[in-house]
DNA sequence: ATCCTAGCTTAGACTTTGTCTAATGAAAGA
DNA sequence: TCTTTCATTAGACAAAGTCTAAGCTAGGAT
């Protein structure tokens, strides 16, 4: 998978010296930064950044299917540069940390058809939960 | 399991009214509300229920484990009476419909050791997404 | 039955997260 | 370089949820 820019870069979208930014800072991270998170980073970089570019932004990077908006307290959304259905989520109840993982075998498999009610089930995202290390020793 | 209300009266809880009418309406429903929602059922019951009480009573049926919080879209939480964690959520992407599923297994088994960095994992929820029959017909 | 007190409820202000609007600015093709 | 179209901006607005201070009440004590 080619970095987040050159993927934008193939649809006919108008790349500006702000999404440039933005783009940068989702694709940089090892953590899911929320909204305001990268907010904060881009303004490091371009002070003048408005709030509503870095939200107009982001919506469309996920409408455009290149980043992942992700819901996991119901506090702010997070945003994963990693567009890629394939992997889920590892969340520490400490300190928020999180992680992509993968698992074994595909998780449609796991939902038996009389539990389907008649869906068309497409999709599937786990949340695992528990400690890191950290919070572990802290514990 | 028996009835939220005779769960909630296990612990040292004061039964009031207001939470007497935020647990019967829970409780009695077939679709999982948000808080609002079930702020305004509780106002045809009891006209005079303050915002701050159905959302502090919320809090505390969670926080004694025995309703579960639920976010799915990011834009409000909604609240499941069942609090059993054996079971996992399916998705109308058209309308919003949801369904409490059952999986075959054990979610916990699907994340491979080496996929868990060292974090002491202790709980998995999925969310499945599709389509319900109605909307299957609509598109 | 009545009293007392811890803790519940209330209205409304406040905070956080996110969206919308109208005016200005800039990217990219002609 | 010019022009058109789309992006950016500040700030108002909206939705969801929390907090505060004052009054009220459930349930145990008497």
């Amino acid at each position: 998978m080619s970095d987040l820019i050159t993927r934008l870069r193939r649809h006919q979208w108008r790349m500006t010296p702000q999404r440039r930014v933005i783009a940068e800072t989702l694709d940089g991270a090892h953590v899911h930064y929320t909204a305001d998170e990268i907010l904060e980073r881009a303004c490091e970089r371009m002070p003048e950044i408005s709030r509503a570019t870095v939200y107009n932004t982001l919506n469309e990077m996920v409408a455009l299917g290149e980043i992942l908006e992700l819901n996991f307290d119901g506090r702010s959304k997070r945003y994963d540069p990693n567009a890629e259905h394939d992997h889920h989520h590892l969340i520490c109840d400490g300190c928020g940390a999180m992680k992509d993982v993968h698992t074994v075998g595909d998780p449609l498999d796991w939902l038996p058809g009389d539990e389907r009610h008649g869906f068309a089930v497409t999709e599937a995202s786990i949340t695992f939960r528990g400690l890191c290390p950290e919070c572990q020793q802290a514990a």
